[in-house]
RNA sequence: GGCGGCGUACCCAAGUGGUUAAGGGAGCGGACUGCAAAUCCGUUAUGCGGCGGUUCGAAUCCGCCCGCCGCCUCCA
């Protein structure tokens, strides 16, 4: 598997520092307001990775934290007279509630800052034993100077950034550059008592002290949006190899921006629109197939018609696991995905246990291999994308052609197998809904077309559209989907 | 100013040196249907922002130009 690291800026192949073993970090969100689609985009984007990951056989450790301690977080507070740790409290349950109705899978850690104070303190505290900080009045800085690196990942020139005209003078730095590391408190904020008296740890360090307390020193893939890049990130890798002097992350991913009307969607914009309001109306899958469509570093520019027409494609999948249901139950669909799915005739064979000349199994083969070189591919979601449409056509072509209803059922398991990989078709589509009265209308309209009694048949199906669902009639008879349209 | 990205059909969006330029949405024609819906078949870019160049061959490489966006400050 090949990834995109920021780091080289180059494409380079995927090898975990432990053989079937992957130690992921992300940087969550800090909780002083509700979640916009721009976090959306990144948790989608590292939930694929981390399904693709696991679906390939690998065991995947995924921490992503909580920065639940922050400037922002007091301000709103104080805005809201509450204290800083309610505001942080409700803004993760209203995170986790964003996360699941988006079909986001909860991490394997998901560690807090202020739960991390000791762990970020040692960290500082070895960065001023060994010089690469200095402590004044209280505040710790990061001395950037010491460390020639710092610039690489996000391709600076120090001399560029030196007295940047965007950063503020503080007197009290040796080099306009340095980062704090360690904030004094003002009377009132929430502090901890430290080595260098009572305070808050700087933005970058909880990153570095958190992802070291679970993952190790070094680990495989860091990730985040694009944004972060610099300056976080590259602070990040500062302080943690000055500590460690080891290398802290072989790959540095970053997904790109949402924007709106063509400008990136930021609060300060005030362009924002967040998770709840997409999920109230649109499908989980539907958001997701639509950033699926977009390669993960490009931007993709938000739009509502984007989102129903998404939702319109949706369908197509939905029709066939539908009509699977109808004949297999749900935990047909349960089946996990061979390592090597995309060469495995074996999974396919074993699947479907069909015959060489089965016509399916070549749909499903193909089909699986596409799909992985796709993902292989630095997460080639598009191409992978166009590889599930391509097997639903032709899924649906043989049905119509009268293929065998064994395989054909097969052949749909084996799509929301690989769907499953990108973290779609987690919710199969909702079957057991029909109330008494909707199933006694359709009934009776069964009977009244029976009867050719075509003005009742349609009365009755505007009755069931009315409640809800939407009636088609199929050869195999009346199906029943709750739909908008 | 420094660094980076983008411009492909009606819309969205892959493809980044070599078969007939993926896929989705939308439109149109046909099949199927009591009518629909769903589905299938066909169809919609001799051309990939513009102009030059390299090459047997370029959307893909090089040069110039035009337009749009991001980072450099908190930010997914």
């Amino acid at each position: 598997m090949r990834i995109y690291t920021t780091r080289s800026r180059t494409t380079e192949e995927f090898v975990p520092l432990s053989p079937g073993e992957v130690r992921m970090y992300v940087c969550g969100v800090t909780v002083y307001d509700l979640c916009h689609i721009g976090h959306a985009r990144s948790a989608i984007v590292f939930d694929v990775l981390q399904r693709y990951l696991r679906a390939k056989g690998y065991r995947v450790t995924f921490v992503k934290n909580f920065t639940d301690i922050d400037d922002k977080i007091i301000n709103r507070a104080e805005a809201e007279g509450q204290a800083p740790h309610e505001i942080s409290e409700r803004y993760i349950a209203e995170f986790r509630a964003d996360m699941a109705a988006i079909g986001v899978a909860v991490p394997d850690i998901e560690p807090k800052a202020t739960e991390h104070i000791p762990e970020m303190i040692r960290l500082i505290e070895r960065l001023v034993v060994d010089g690469f900080a200095y402590v004044v009045d209280g505040d710790v800085y990061f001395e950037v100077r010491r460390f020639p690196e710092y610039g690489r990942l996000s391709g600076k020139n120090l001399d560029d950034l030196l007295a940047g005209a965007r950063v503020d003078v503080d007197e009290r730095k040796r080099d306009p550059r340095d980062f704090a590391l360690w904030k004094s408190s003002k009377p009132g904020e929430p502090a901890w008592p430290s080595p260098w008296g009572s305070g808050r740890p700087g933005w970058h360090i909880e990153c570095s002290a958190m992802a070291m307390r679970y993952l190790g020193e070094s680990f495989d893939l860091h990730g985040g949006g694009e944004d972060l890049v610099f300056p976080h990130h590259e602070c990040e890798i500062a302080q943690s190899e000055a500590a460690t002097g080891k290398a802290f992350v072989r790959t540095w991913v970053h997904n790109g921006f949402v924007n709106f009307a063509s400008e990136k969607m930021s609060k300060s914009l005030g362009n924002v629109l967040t998770i709840k309001d997409i999920a109230r109306k649109y499908p989980a899958d539907a958001l997701r197939l639509w950033f699926l469509n977009t390669h993960y570093r490009h931007p993709i520019e938000y739009s509502e018609e984007r989102l129903a027409e998404n939702a319109r494609a949706l369908e197509r999948f939905q029709v066939l696991i539908t009509d699977v249901l109808g004949i297999e139950s749900r935990a047909f669909f349960d089946v996990p995905l061979p390592a090597k799915f995309g060469d495995s005739p074996p999974w396919v064979t074993a699947l479907m246990a069909l015959g060489n000349r089965e016509p399916v199994r070549t749909y499903v083969a193909v089909a699986a291999r596409r799909f992985e070189e796709a993902m292989d591919d630095d997460l080639s979601t598009p191409e992978a994308r166009a590889a599930l449409f391509g097997l639903a056509r032709e899924l649906d072509a043989y049905r119509r052609d009268g293929g065998d209803a064994r395989a054909f059922a097969s052949g749909v398991r084996a799509l929301v197998a690989l769907g499953r990989a990108l973290g779609l078709f987690t919710e199969l589509p909702e079957q057991a809904g029909p109330s008494p009265e909707v199933e006694r209308l359709v009934a009776e309209r069964g009977e009244a077309r029976k009867r050719r009694d075509f003005k009742r048949s349609d009365e009755l199906r505007a009755q069931i559209q009315g409640l809800g669902w939407t009636v088609e009639d199929t050869p195999a008879g009346p199906r029943l989907t709750r739909r908008t349209r």
